[in-house]
RNA sequence: GGGUGCUUAGCUCAGCUGGUUCAGAGCAUCUGCCUUACAAGCAGAGGGUCGGGGGUUCGAAUCCCUCAGCACCCACCA
């Protein structure tokens, strides 16, 4: 075995087992009799590719899958990935348009066709990168959500909504992506504060001499203005009330109206009102019945409505418009502002904009419900919990979800338009057709035209965790009824109302029960200086350049490292660093075991046998304390943890202990018990670093083919004996000691050193602390050697007698310090007890445990006390 | 404007139910070691009045109030 390098080189070992898992269907699950645990992916956008937000996310959910699997249940990790309706389609104008093609020159199937040929092309890329990573996704299962399942999953439930009643459709005010052309959903829209200008126009009074005064932001909308509205408590612009005013350039009278919505104290109190580009004008609009001037195209061009500045872009036009006030002399003053601008969330720097027009939407209020409940309740639990506030907020709120987006690439909206204006909503053209027949059995197939709108990419995904398991199109199916609801949802908080909160709606509208038992938010993953990281800035490293520099398992203990729940998460790739040495780590202490040669006819020392009764003990502590963290999802602590038992404790400790010493055999016995803790400790570390601990584990026993540490069952707690961990922690306490000693006095390990004991204790302990500190002789109830340095164990005074000179002042000085430090720690101790109320009120059990330090601090005190008398 | 978090060592952060595992870890720094498992390593060391102030309590990094700074989320005020 000691043909193995002293560096542990991951890539070639994470290919082959990544073969071996795959080629043995490891990953593959079936409904069984065990208990399931199921966790869906928070599906990828199909065309994307892997950034360090989806390794953290992935590496989570690879570790509680693999966690689960090894507690024996029946694990699976569902793949798949998103058709993301708007960030593709934009991808495919984009490549279409470097060709010199126009979206507008296809018909909807030759477009199709481009996006298609995109998505096969780009499509799954993610897929391969999860597999570098490790993640143990059934991968049989892999679904999409535009594959046929998942298509017809979403018509079904948009007519069955349909036929509730939950669905309408209507010209309303939305926000509008003048790039993608489309229409959002609110929460699709990402405000952003910025600094701009407030103009102060004047709206010449008709039959006076004077101006009324409007401050507006957007002065490229006058064009639209239909009316300007005071407050009717305003008794400044009293005077305005019944009058017309002529909008400045335009030279359009309107009228001068009145509702308390104005805010006084804002500008003037005098608002210009557009009803086609403001919500807040348009509710005035429709109020006070004025007429609506829509003034831009659909890609926010001023349109020919405008009369002027017509084609121009509207900020091209405000820039203009603002200089051909100024010389017209209808600008009275220009402020700096700061106000809020709506952006689009796919296309980031796309200004939205208001914009009446009809589309689809779904009535949320009696969806909402149930989902807010299961939140309420812990049915559905959030981790951390303060996002139930958040979730909780947003409910109790919540908006129509307008679901009908202007593009090409999604699912088309199932809704036909008869000849004789009737609309109906049906799976398919023939049962559109049929249904049309009914009261017109004169209707054909090309009579029907069909929406040409299609859905919110949101509006297939929350059906995800029904609609992989087909639960949608055939309910109550053996898979549906065996993994859902799911148990484990990992996702970023961002997406809490886009996608999970419509989940845990879809779940109970459709199966009346909830999509997921546990949602573990992830916090954002940021740069080393908290920026977000996104391609924008180029601050997000390659994942698959890091896995092929630190190992797939390197980057996963990496990221753990830093990953509290829902806590943001500053990367740095340092932590990488860690990861890769904790590998080598492992790989090294493999190393030296597998490199002893065995003599079955030697006895165990006792070093050993102790040795392995304390780190039995110690282990089983540390598995009860993994298992607590897990099953709290506190992983990056548990990853801790396991990372000092295998570093501090294992390595440091326990292998230093058993070593044999150079060129000799190891008895058959301590081997063994080494191999079997080395088996532990892989299993232990498996769900985090699953490649290494597979390649260590193959030679730790036979195996049959096909046979992984993915299915050896997670450690169990054995007897924790806290008489032997006791004693391992003296035996520390001396050795440290004396390594102290050495350091600073620059002795060399390999000089024997004497230690005498001004007392005594367990003399068990003393081979063992022998061979870790090096010494040649320890001496119980000894007298003090003049020359020699000092440390204390508890009260006992230990000395190391040198053949060099020892400087007596220094000793002095470190022994007086220590001194120091005890007096005051006395004083305090008994200014606690000699407090009445302290010793009156608290419990026993601490009023002892104060007692108790009392006895050792003046025990070590008159240890300290007798050691600087031997010395003066 | 409303809400939610955060502030602990030079840096990044743990510290769950107040009390000897309470002042911790990793990285960084410093010292000494190429000691045949590992220099991607080993053995040591230094470093913090737990953001400021107040309160509750026998006892506060931990609970409450308040101030300051930062971050994020939500909200139609031009």
């Amino acid at each position: 075995m000691n043909e193995l390098a002293p560096k542990y080189s991951p890539s070639e070992v994470e290919s082959k087992w990544y073969d071996y898992w795959m080629r043995h269907r490891l990953f593959h699950s079936e409904p069984d009799a065990r208990e399931p645990y199921c966790i869906v992916i928070p599906p990828p956008n199909v065309t994307g590719v892997l950034h360090m937000g989806h390794m953290l996310n992935e590496t989570i959910q690879d570790i509680l899958v693999r966690r689960a699997r090894m507690d024996g249940k029946n694990a699976l990790w569902v793949p798949g990935t998103d058709h993301a309706a708007i960030a593709t389609e934009a991808k495919v104008v984009a490549k279409l348009a470097k060709e010199g093609i126009k979206k507008s020159d296809l018909s909807r199937e030759e477009f199709l066709k481009h996006a298609w040929d995109w998505t096969e092309k780009y499509g799954g890329i993610i897929l391969e990168q999860l597999k570098k990573l490790g993640c143990s996704c059934d991968w049989e299962r892999t679904a999409f959500t535009m594959d046929p399942i998942r298509s017809k999953s979403v018509i079904r439930v948009f007519v069955d909504l349909y036929r509730k009643g939950l669905i309408y459709r209507g010209k309303r005010m939305v926000s509008w992506d003048p790039k993608a052309q489309t229409a959002l959903s609110d929460i699709e829209v990402v405000y952003k504060e910025e600094h701009s200008k407030l103009y102060y126009l004047r709206y010449k009074i008709v039959g006076e001499d004077g101006y009324a005064i409007v401050a507006t932001t957007r002065p490229e909308t006058i064009m639209g203005d239909t009316a300007m509205c005071i407050n009717p408590n305003d008794p400044k612009n009293a005077h305005l009330r019944g009058k017309r005013v002529i909008v400045p350039l335009v030279g359009r009278e309107i009228p001068v109206i009145e509702d308390e919505y104005v805010d006084i104290t804002f500008g003037t109190g005098c608002l210009k009102v557009t009803p086609a580009h403001d919500t807040n004008d348009y509710m005035l609009g429709e109020k006070h019945q004025l007429p609506s001037i829509d003034i831009f195209n659909p890609d926010a061009t001023i349109s020919e409505a405008a009369g002027m500045y017509v084609g121009m872009d509207r900020f091209d036009c405000r820039r203009q418009i603002a200089i051909d006030l100024q010389e017209a002399g209808l600008i009275e003053k220009v402020e700096d502002y700061n106000n809020k601008v709506g952006y689009s969330e796919r296309n980031i720097d796309t200004v939205v904009e208001p914009r009446l027009s009809d589309q689809w939407f779904l009535k949320m209020e009696s969806l909402a419900a149930p989902a807010l409940e299961a939140v309420e309740s812990d049915t559905v639990r959030f981790i951390p919990e303060k996002y139930k506030n958040t979730y909780r907020h947003w409910m109790t709120d919540i908006r129509d979800w307008c679901i009908s987006r202007q593009l090409w690439w999604g699912h088309r909206i199932p809704a036909y338009y008869t000849p004789w204006g009737e609309t109906i909503v049906a799976e398919t053209p023939e049962e559109a057709l049929q249904l049309a027949r009914e009261s017109h059995p004169e209707v054909k197939a090309d009579d029907l035209r069909q929406d040409e709108d299609s859905f919110d990419t949101w509006f297939s995904s929350w059906l995800w965790p029904i609609s992989l398991f087909n639960g949608i199109l055939e309910p109550g199916n053996k898979e549906i009824s065996y993994y859902y609801p799911t148990a484990d949802l990992v996702t970023g908080p961002d997406i809490i109302f886009f996608w999970v909160a419509r989940m845990i709606m879809a779940g109970y509208e459709f199966t009346s029960l909830p999509p997921f038992r546990n949602v573990y938010f992830t916090g954002i993953v940021r740069d080393e200086i908290g920026r977000k990281m996104s391609k924008q800035f180029g601050n997000s490293p390659d994942p698959i350049k890091l896995m092929e520099e630190y190992g797939a398992d390197g980057v996963r203990m990496g990221i753990m490292l830093c990953a509290p729940a829902g806590n943001d998460i500053l990367f740095d790739k340092k932590l990488c660093e860690t990861g890769r040495n904790f590998s080598n780590k492992i790989w090294n202490a493999f190393r030296l075991v597998k490199g002893w040669q065995v003599d079955a006819t030697l006895a165990q020392p006792a070093t050993a046998a102790f040795a392995i009764k304390w780190f039995d003990s110690l282990l089983s502590q540390t598995i009860e304390e993994v298992n607590d963290l897990m099953a709290k999802y506190r992983l990056s602590e548990a990853v801790k943890v396991l990372y000092k038992l295998f570093w501090d404790e294992f390595s440091a400790w326990y292998l230093e202990l058993v070593k044999p010493a150079y060129n000799t055999p190891v008895d058959a016995a301590t081997y063994r018990a080494t191999l079997d803790i080395f088996d532990s400790l892989l299993r232990l570390l498996h769900p985090f670093m699953p490649f290494i601990t597979e390649e260590l584990w193959q030679h730790l026993a036979e195996r049959t083919d096909g046979e992984s540490i993915m299915y050896a069952p997670t450690p169990e707690v054995t007897a924790i004996s806290r008489e032997v961990l006791g004693m391992m922690a003296h035996i520390k306490e001396v050795v440290n000691g004396v390594r102290n000693i050495r350091a600073s006095k620059n002795i060399p390990n390999k000089e024997a050193l004497t230690l005498n004991v001004l007392g005594s204790w367990d003399t068990a302990e003393d081979p063992i602390i022998s061979k870790l500190a090096g010494l040649g002789a320890i001496n119980h109830n000894a007298s003090k050697d003049a020359a020699s340095a000092t440390f204390m164990v508890g009260a006992t005074e230990v000395n190391v007698p040198l053949s060099a000179n020892v400087n007596i002042e220094e000793e002095l000085a470190k022994l007086r310090k220590d001194l120091d430090y005890y007096e005051g720690f006395k004083q305090s101790v008994m200014k606690k007890l000699s407090n009445e109320r302290f010793v009156a009120n608290a419990p026993e059990a601490v009023v002892n445990a104060e007692r108790r330090k009392l006895a050792d601090a003046q025990a070590k005190i008159d240890g300290i006390k007798a050691a600087i008398e031997s010395l003066s």
